[in-house]
RNA sequence: GGAGAGAUGGCUGAGUGGUCGAAAGCGCUCCCCUGCUAAGGGAGUAUACCCCCAUACGGGGUAUCGAGGGUUCGAAUCCCUCUCUCUCCGCCA
């Protein structure tokens, strides 16, 4: 959620800003300032009203109090009209006050001057490029097949289990993936990062804090009986940890982060792109939040980006970045950079980790303020990004440190974790 | 799951229909006094929104005493619903 202010100062930037993420028509933009300036005039009028009601209800008391019974019946028999007109100005209130919120929640965050413009995928800018994607060998397999015949990774019975996405880690591989959890937990630790463990289901309101309600609840699975969502990552209810909060200025930044299995829908989706371990309904990750001063975002970004190349340059996985373009970045996002891993088998690059900048986006929805200098509150700015998401990580683990035999060398970052070199094929 | 008690400002805690956004204490900030320390005195100390004035400062108003609704001229205080916390019992990793 943008702040009303600034729209109404910056109308022209927040609509250009519309154009290039393609959401919207920055029509929306006059119609909300038009409905705040509808609402802010009857909120004077509202308020003026209640004043005098609340002047007269105060002099009855005085007059009461000092036993003057006639002349405070006399103020009372006046309000009747009074109280009919507050109620009347108090409900149009209330809907103009909810259309002005929607039509609030409807406009898209700002992106940053250096976020280039585009429409699609394609126009992503690579910002950096790290190792060689490499030709994949003959003998090479492309995980699916590896983890399925190794029996590693158990898909069948995943489905019969719960369903479709919903895999079983064997043996090895489970071994693997939590040796891959506490790597990035403890470099997250070595980091600066606070490490949480979090509910693994949140309330409506922190699903509408993070921005999930109302634009992607599709995405998420729900618990109606008693009304909770699953949690699509980790994000939810990490930011939401400190929301409605005051932070003083001492503690920014603030650092956390939390690994949780993720539960995402992923309706519509099929395929190849789905194949393995590709796309889950169900998938660990690593979340890194930020919650920092307005002035330090920008680089507060370029350092999370950099920590999450890091894990990978350390596990010696090929990876590219990419700054994503304004039409590919998401609707909360001001800039945004996406990690992508190389799939030797499939030849293709896969997305590990979304490094995101949200301005006051999300903490303005959250309450979430710092006390600046002179003690007032300001917005603080939150950024997160995945330190980083395990399926595909893993993947590209089976793959490019596949050996000719089936087995997999672990890597040097991961050997103290699994106490061996290498995972044999049997 | 059953029975009971409770939810007030940064904290403790008063307040059961009227001048209460809320006593008092603690904490915190500023000032004064004392040669440092201790003690003492004074002032200030919630959040959001709206308006005026004005790009600083300032002034006025509204709302908020767990949340939402209701009664009343007037609600922290009375009524209803919900949430959460605590105690006891049951169950349980």
């Amino acid at each position: 959620m943008l702040d009303v202010t600034y729209i109404r100062t910056h109308a022209e930037d927040v609509k250009q800003g519309m154009r290039n993420k393609g959401v919207e028509t920055p029509e929306l933009v006059d119609k909300l300032l038009e409905t705040d300036e509808a609402w802010r005039s009857l909120v004077k009028e509202t308020d003026d009203l209640r004043n005098e009601s609340n002047t007269k209800a105060r002099k009855i008391g005085q007059l009461m109090g000092q036993g003057k019974k006639d002349e405070a019946q006399e103020i009372i028999e006046h309000t009747s009209k009074l109280k009919e007109e507050i109620k009347q100005k108090e409900e149009q209130l209330d809907t103009l006050k909810q259309q002005r919120e929607e039509l609030l929640l409807r406009v898209p965050n700002v992106p940053h001057a250096s976020v280039p413009v585009g429409h699609s995928e394609e126009e992503n800018e690579v910002f950096k490029t790290w190792g060689t994607p490499g030709e994949p060998e003959k003998w090479q397999r492309p995980h699916w097949e590896l983890v399925e015949e190794q029996g590693w990774i158990d898909f069948e019975r995943g489905a019969k289990v719960t369903g479709a996405g919903f895999p079983f880690y064997v043996g090895p591989a489970a071994k693997l993936q939590r040796a891959l959890i506490n790597y990035f937990l403890n470099r997250a630790a070595q980091e600066g990062y606070t490490e949480l463990q979090v509910p693994y289901f949140v309330n409506e309101e922190s699903a509408r804090g993070t921005g999930q309600i109302p634009d992607k609840e599709d995405m998420m699975y729900e618990i109606p009986r008693d009304e909770f969502f699953a949690i699509p990552t980790a994000e939810v209810p990490v930011t939401n940890f400190r929301r409605d909060e005051i932070i003083e200025l001492e503690e920014l930044p603030l650092y956390y982060t939390a690994y949780t299995p993720c539960w995402r829908r992923e309706a519509g989706s099929y395929g190849k792109d789905v194949r393995g371990l590709n796309r889950l309904h169900q998938f660990d990750k690593v979340e890194l939040v930020k919650m920092v001063h307005p002035d330090t975002a920008y680089d507060e970004l370029e350092s999370l980006r950099e920590y999450a190349e890091s894990l990978l340059e350390e596990l010696g996985i090929p990876y590219r970045t990419l700054l994503m373009c304004t039409g590919d970045m998401g609707f909360t996002q001001s800039k945004k950079y996406d990690l992508e891993v190389w799939s030797p088998a499939q030849e293709r690059w896969l997305e590990v980790s979304s490094c995101s900048n949200f301005g006051s986006f999300q903490a303005r929805r959250m309450m979430l303020r710092y006390r600046n200098d002179e003690g007032d509150t300001e917005i603080v700015h939150t950024l997160n990004g995945s330190g980083l998401a395990l399926p595909r990580v893993m993947a590209a683990i089976l793959e490019i440190y596949q050996q000719e035999d089936g087995s997999i060398a672990v890597p040097e970052v991961l050997q103290p974790f699994m106490g061996a070199e290498t995972i044999q094929a049997g």
